[in-house]
DNA sequence: TATTCTCATATTGTATGCAATTATAAGTGT
DNA sequence: ACACTTATAATTGCATACAATATGAGAATA
């Protein structure tokens, strides 16, 4: 087991991914301390540790807020990831080793079922799997980091992705132009097939927040 | 001002930066303490803020070293900082304003003269404002961050790669081609253009670095 | 009544002390 | 001579205590 600091910073990711911690609410170091059971030292560390990764935010002599980011900012956010897993599938149609290919066919061809079976959870979490296979194929740690940090922070905004109405089996056929181009090595298609994808992704959440938006002003 | 732990993040990176702590020396938390008339509180966050960067590497209950990439985790960095600087390219190419492009061409003018110059301190100070540009151009903070972040990284490793005979004319000819297909607007060019770059660039390094690592094994 | 200044309170930043773990070195046995 | 064990020292992790600063309420004044 590593040290509490870490294992802090975890739970704490734990409780604002699951909504537990909504966006913008404040992170009283000594609250913490107390909930956890620990002393305000490795709370800090935790705290800290957060903020590298986009989750909180800490403005000194302020204390730390979870990150609540702007429209604006999750456009860029959107775009950023869509570039990233863009690049990451351009280097997985050069890079991946057969057995890869073939893995990733494979996964493809389980969430065709899942599609059909209709079962939101089970394609969301396949889902999952789908783009860490992509990032993994890529070759390049570093760029595997990036992709899986902006899947992290970008979690919390598409919780509900895959409710849309049919947007399943479009993400699914949005899938399989990528897969194509990866497995027959074709770098430029499986590039533009990936950003193709992510902006949709990203079209689908604007009209489901905004959605959201228009309920929330209705409330209000 | 700002926090104390702050201030020795960005000194301790300083030293890093200047070549004054070498990758794989031991970062003794009460030595630095020490060293900076402060309490061991301070250094501890400082060195996990560094530590985020990546420019460090702190393992539980082992302490701080200086990040020692191996030449395999090299390579990844610079693929990686290629593909970002070339995303950053491209985006510039779409999404600069005339002010943008115009200052951009202005400096790339700039640099030529220091080119025949042969100033090399002056042309890789130069350097890092017209990359830095370009991931400005981009238009997408978290991008920039990112290249930001890499560009950094890599930094300790690159201190001399204009020492390399004739690379200045070549750098410079290299990017009046990304400057071109940025100004024209042209976003696959502006691409494989600054790919061809970072490639070039990272070729240089790896002569180089290859004739150091002759040298060591001479004296060794 | 609105505004600004002051002061009290709460919260963060830093220092210090203690406990736990790991590195070091000495000593012993083969 | 070398490896293994054990004990000591040094260093990290965590807790607590103190100092500095931001926040909010209340009062005084325009």
């Amino acid at each position: 087991m590593s040290t509490r600091a870490e294992q802090l910073c975890a739970e704490i990711a734990d409780a604002i991914l699951s909504g537990d911690l909504t966006p913008g609410s404040r992170l009283d170091e000594q609250g913490l301390a107390d909930r956890y059971q620990v002393s305000r030292t490795p709370v800090r560390e935790a705290l800290r540790l957060l903020a590298a990764t986009g989750l909180i935010e800490v403005r000194p002599r302020r204390g730390a807020t979870v990150a609540q980011v702007s429209s604006d900012q999750l456009v860029e956010l959107f775009v950023a990831m869509g570039e990233i897993e863009a690049t990451c599938a351009r280097l997985s149609a050069i890079s991946m080793s057969p057995i890869e290919r073939r893995q990733l066919e494979s996964l493809h061809e389980r969430m065709a079922k899942i599609v059909d079976s209709g079962d939101e959870g089970s394609y969301a979490e396949a889902n999952v799997v789908f783009h860490t296979r992509i990032y993994k194929g890529a070759h390049n740690s570093v760029l595997e980091e990036v992709a899986n940090g902006l899947r992290r922070r970008l979690s919390p905004f598409r919780r509900a992705q895959f409710r849309a109405k049919g947007r399943l089996p479009l993400s699914h056929m949005e899938h399989t132009a990528v897969v194509d181009a990866i497995l027959r090595g074709d770098a430029d298609q499986a590039h533009q097939a990936m950003l193709r994808h992510v902006n949709l992704v990203e079209d689908t959440f604007e009209q489901m927040s905004a959605g959201v938006a228009a309920k929330r002003d209705l409330v209000a």
